[in-house]
DNA sequence: GCGAATAGATGAGTTGAATTCATGTGAGGA
DNA sequence: TCCTCACATGAATTCAACTCATCTATTCGC
C-alpha cells in the first residue's frame, strides 16, 4: 500500500536529488552523510529501481530518479509553503458576519471586540449590506436579517431574535426643552423621524394611541435605522425605535426614552446560518454569545 | 526553517483531516490513536494554531485546519501517486537512439540485443529516419548519423565512426553462376544496384577500376542502403555497400564479397550526444559498446 | 436520570526505525 | 604512488515515535 511509503526517504532523496549529493543533503537535513546513503539505498531496495548512478566521487539521477525527484520535489515544495503559511497564521477561525448596516453599527460593533475577547482563536470579519448573501455560495457564515421571514431556502437554519421593544427616542435636551415629553400628546410639538424599513412605524405606535393626533407626513425620513438614531440624537425630532439598537446611546445618556421603556413588540431579525455549519464551534460560541448577550441586554432594558 | 516539519505529524494530520477521525487514521496508518493524538497535538503546539476542534466524540476541522488540510492533501496525492508510477518502473534508465534507418536495420538490430543484454537497467528504444533530430529539443540521447559532417551546434559531441570499406557485395548464386565473379571486369555482365545517398558509388570505384567500363545508367537505384542491401540479397545485382551494414548477410551466406573484403575506404558515419549527458553512465556504457562492438565486427570483417 | 460506551487527551514507559560510528571501496588529483 | 574525497556498509546506539494505562467529556440506551 501507499502507506508504506517511508517519507522519511523519499525526503533524504528529495534533498539529494535536489543537491546532486548525499553530503550535502545530508548537511541540510542535520544528519551525516551515511544515514542519507542508507535512506536512498532503502528507497532503491524497495521500489527496485536505481535512482542514482554512483560514479567517481559523485552521484547522477537516473531518468527515472530524475522523474520522480521533480514530482516529489514539487510536492515538497507544496507542503513546506503551505507550512510555511500556517506558521503565519495566529487564529485557527475565521468567523465572517454580515448583517443589516444598523445592527452591525448599533449593536455588533460596540460588543464584538467582547465576543473576540472570549474567543481569541476567532478571526471575526464584520460585512454590513441591505442585501441578504447567498450562505452556500459565499464566505459569510452568520447573515443576521430584519424583516418578514422569506421562505427559507433549504438547508438554512434561522433562529429569530427575542422580541423587541419600540419606544419614541430622542436626546435628553429636545425631552427637557422648551416643550418637555412627558405624555405621548406631547410629542406632537415635536418632528418625526421615520425609518422607512422598520416593521413598526409611527402608524403603528398611533393605533396604540387613538387620543394622539400626529401629522405623519411630518419630519425626517430614513432608510435605515441607525441613520434615524444619529438624527435624533443631534436633536433634529423624535425616532420610534427598537431599545436593542440604542443601548450604547442610552447607556451614555446621548437618548433618552421620554415616554418609558415600555412599547411596541416586534420580532423582525433572525440569526441565519448554514444548517451544515450550524455545530461548528466558531458558529455556535458566536451564537450562544450573541443571545446570551441580547438577553443580558434585554434585561437591563 | 523549513526542514523543520516532522513529515509523519504531517501525515498523521493529513489522513485524520480526509478522515474526520482520529482513530479510523490509526488505523489506516497501522498505529494506535492514541500516537495520532500526539502527532496532531505536536503539530498543534508547534505552529502554535489549532487544527481540530475537539468536539463532543469527535474531531472537526478548523478553519486554518482545513485550508492546510486541502494543501498538503494534494501534495501527499502526488508523493503517492509519483511512489507508485516508480514501483512499475523497471529499468533506471531509458536511452533512446536515432539512426539512419540502414544503420538501424542493418547494424543496430541485430546487436541491440546484447546491449540490453549487459544493460538489463537500461531501457532501449529504437528510433530511424533519414533526418537529424534535435538532441536539444527532443528525448533522443544519441543520434547516429550519415554524410559530411555539417556544422555541428554548440553543446553537441561528435565522435566519428572507424573507417569503412565498400565492396561490390552480390547473392552467392549470382557470384557462382552463368557468369561468374572473380574479377572486377566480370561485373560487365550484372545488374548494378545504386545506393544514391551513399557517399561512394560505382564511379568512384571504377576510378579504382580503370581498365573496367560498366555502364553507370544500367541498374535499380535506392535512396536507402537496406534496398540495396536486400535487393542485391534477392539476386537482383551486384551492390556497392559497405561492410559495416552487411555483416549478418555474410555470417549467414546470403551475401558474398565476390572480389574481396578490400575495397574502397570512406569514414561516414558520427556518433552524437548532447555534450553535457555525454558522461552520463547509460551514454558512456552504449558509446563504449558500440565502438568496441564495431572494433570486433571489423576485426572480423 | 444513571450507567455504559465511545472518542479523544495525556503522561510515563518502551521500542525499533533511523541514525551514528567505524571502516571499506574506488576514482581522481598532487 | 599515495592521499583525499564521496559514498557504501554493517554493527552499535539512540531518541523520536509509539504503546499502555489512565483520565475526561459526551452521547446513547435503558
Amino acid at each position: 500500500m501507499s502507506n508504506r511509503v517511508s517519507f522519511k526517504a523519499v525526503q533524504a532523496f528529495e534533498a539529494a536529488a535536489r543537491l546532486s549529493s548525499f553530503a550535502l543533503a545530508a548537511e541540510e537535513l542535520f544528519v551525516t552523510p551515511s544515514a542519507v546513503s542508507h535512506q536512498i539505498k532503502f528507497l532503491e531496495d524497495q521500489f527496485g529501481v536505481q535512482l542514482f548512478h554512483r560514479i567517481h566521487r559523485a552521484v547522477v539521477l537516473t531518468d527515472a530518479g530524475r522523474s520522480y525527484a521533480e514530482e516529489i520535489s514539487a510536492a515538497f515544495a507544496r507542503i513546506e509553503a503551505a507550512t510555511r503559511d500556517l506558521g503565519r497564521v495566529t487564529k485557527s477561525d475565521i468567523l465572517t458576519v454580515h448583517s443589516t448596516p444598523s445592527f452591525a453599527t448599533q449593536w455588533l460593533m460596540p460588543r464584538i471586540a467582547r465576543f473576540s475577547a472570549r474567543n481569541p482563536d476567532i478571526d471575526v470579519r464584520l460585512n454590513a449590506s441591505k442585501e441578504a448573501v447567498d450562505l452556500v455560495a459565499g464566505p459569510v457564515d452568520v447573515d443576521i436579517r430584519y424583516g418578514p421571514k422569506n421562505i427559507q431556502p433549504a438547508g438554512i437554519k434561522t433562529v429569530v431574535f427575542p422580541t423587541e421593544t419600540i419606544v419614541p427616542l430622542c436626546s435628553p435636551a429636545l425631552a427637557n426643552g422648551d416643550h418637555p415629553i412627558h405624555f405621548p400628546e406631547d410629542l406632537r410639538h415635536h418632528a418625526l423621524i421615520h425609518s422607512e424599513v422598520c416593521l413598526v412605524g409611527w402608524r403603528d405606535w398611533m393605533r396604540k394611541h387613538r387620543d394622539v393626533q400626529l401629522d405623519l407626513q411630518r419630519g425626517l425620513r430614513f432608510d435605515r435605522s441607525f441613520m434615524s438614531i444619529s438624527a435624533a440624537v443631534d436633536g433634529l425630532g423624535v425616532c420610534l425605535e427598537s431599545l436593542l439598537l440604542v443601548q450604547r446611546e442610552l447607556d451614555t445618556g446621548r437618548l433618552v426614552a421620554p415616554l418609558g421603556l415600555d412599547g411596541l413588540k416586534v420580532q423582525g431579525y433572525t440569526f441565519n446560518v448554514l444548517k451544515s455549519s450550524a455545530d461548528l464551534p466558531k458558529i455556535r460560541n458566536f451564537h450562544d454569545w450573541l443571545f446570551s448577550e441580547m438577553m443580558g441586554t434585554d434585561s437591563r432594558g
